[in-house]
DNA sequence: GAGAATTTGTACGTATGTATG
DNA sequence: ACATACATACGTACAAATTCT
């Protein structure tokens, strides 16, 4: 039942820190239209749930996109994928 | 025996979120030139001790201040204070 | 409007790893 | 080898904003 576009576990051995290889997903899975601009983005507690990673890391992971312009966060609502760029 | 600088200690009752008001005075030590160009920033463990704060609230501080491109930290050594500017 | 549920924000604490001196 | 300093990652608790019932 697990949707596509998770297939992509991170690694806990790898030399890539866990929040850069989670912003590098998700990175991905929006440029790929994965995440379409406009909504959503799954919840940092989803995205802890799915990737089995702490809080903390999933914040970092997303406020990384956000300094990149990505996504913008809104709290009580959510965070967006921005509509922007190419 | 406290420095100078340090006379204006972070409020936990007000308004303002404990990193932004350490990022607000090491702003302004910085711009006042209390911390010069070139070297130092005190460490984490220091600015933990004399604020009172947790360590992650401080990076949380110090990390807004390297996106504002006042300061760059460098892992082993410390956080510097920039050349730059006007 | 009241209240619960959801979601991001702040702040604390702890442990271990990595880089530098 | 050792000490210092930043980096990563975990966990916990509560606050604030929004949404839904």
């Amino acid at each position: 039942m697990d949707a596509y576009g998770d297939l992509v576990p991170v690694d806990h051995d790898a030399e890539t820190p866990l929040w850069l290889q989670l912003a590098n997903i998700l990175r991905t899975q929006i440029q790929s239209g994965q995440l379409q601009p406009g909504r959503i983005m799954p919840s940092e507690t989803t995205l802890m749930q799915e990737h089995g990673l702490a809080r903390g890391t999933v914040r970092k992971a997303i406020d990384a996109l956000v300094d990149e312009g990505l996504v913008n966060k809104v709290q009580g609502r959510g965070t967006f994928v921005r509509a922007s760029s190419s």
